[in-house]
DNA sequence: ACCTGAACACCGTTCAAGT
DNA sequence: ACCTGAACACCGTTCAAGT
């Protein structure tokens, strides 16, 4: 076993604990056994550290795709990026937060990310369940969704009360529901 | 000008220079030539003092909205939101950040920010720009687009090169666009 | 009621030195 | 190639003391 995959493994269970702020080098050092600075022989600094964490965490997003009816399997893979969202608010900010530099290897897990998902958009626009045009503009309206719904929520922001209450689920369902039923219609809302 | 708005205004300054990590008690208090504990008899402490400053950043939003065509007005407001997302995008890292005490004044102005979201969704639904249906889910499910847009493109997750090219305004505009539509054939999707 | 200065524990980072 | 211990500058928070 690797320092360095203990290290990113130490800061990922921190960051669930306690925040971002509860990832010190002294206590991941401490975890892995090692002084509080050898972190610095493996990660240029904790920066650097975080955005490893990240990048890991993005693209075991991008893993495990399961078969049946393409809108299916896009609403099962957006309800999976919701559940992951709320089940680890710590790494879903983590991975979203600002990367002003170490952004070479999260910058390529997003793009993979992105073009799965693409490929799973087609496939629900070949099967009729969602309208025509761009998929990657389409995957860019379905993931904002999902992405604010989720990011929202975690903070609170979202009505839970009562009546208006909506779950980031109900509001992808929402979504899916208005774009299925443009597909039985017209091609581009753009053009109509 | 009393010394608590003073430092409010510090520590909003010092935030959209450097993040939320250059605001330092100390700065802050060098700022408005007090010692680095002098914020400590006006806030319980570093994270109240950053609460006040959410607050107040989101309570400024729910101000000024202009007359005009109610689907014009709510496409106008949901753009003023992306485009205080994109010039600060500190600001909406904050306010949108874990909050897990000192959330008394940033409840009240999310509700605040809420209701006066739900009273022009409202209003585009009876003018005919939105479909029927309980305008608070209505209106979470359009903040939630706008949220998730901004903050992905934010964070550089959002496609930027060439053909898919999305800007958040564009994605905005293509779900009012979506809604436009089924609110000329059908009332409620979920009926459908 | 508001502010100060000293002090404490803690942190990221650097560096000389060890194997 | 990888790690350690000491050291530095910095930070949030507390406390006794001042007006």
């Amino acid at each position: 076993m690797g320092t360095r995959e203990a290290l990113i493994d130490a800061a990922t269970r921190l960051l669930d604990e306690g925040g971002v702020d509860a990832v010190t080098l002294r206590e991941v050092g401490a975890r892995v056994g090692v002084s509080h600075n050898a972190p610095y022989k493996h990660f240029a600094n904790k920066q650097s550290l975080l955005a490893a964490v990240a990048a890991r965490e993005l693209a075991s997003l991008t893993t495990a795709r399961p078969a049946g009816p393409p809108g299916e399997v896009l609403r099962a893979a957006m309800r999976g990026y919701i559940a992951w969202a709320r089940s680890h608010p710590n790494r879903f900010k983590l991975v979203f937060g600002t990367w002003t530099a170490d952004a070479e290897g999260l910058g390529a897990a997003a793009h993979a990310a992105q073009t799965a998902l693409v490929g799973l958009v087609s496939s629900a626009q070949q099967a009729g369940a969602l309208p025509a045009g761009d998929p990657v503009r389409l995957a860019s309206l379905i993931r904002s969704l999902a992405h604010g719904a989720a990011d929202l929520a975690a903070a609170g922001h979202l009505a839970a009360e009562g009546k208006g209450r909506a779950d980031p689920e109900d509001l992808l369902d929402d979504l899916l529901g208005y774009l299925r039923r443009a597909s039985d219609t017209v091609t581009d809302p753009r053009t109509a």
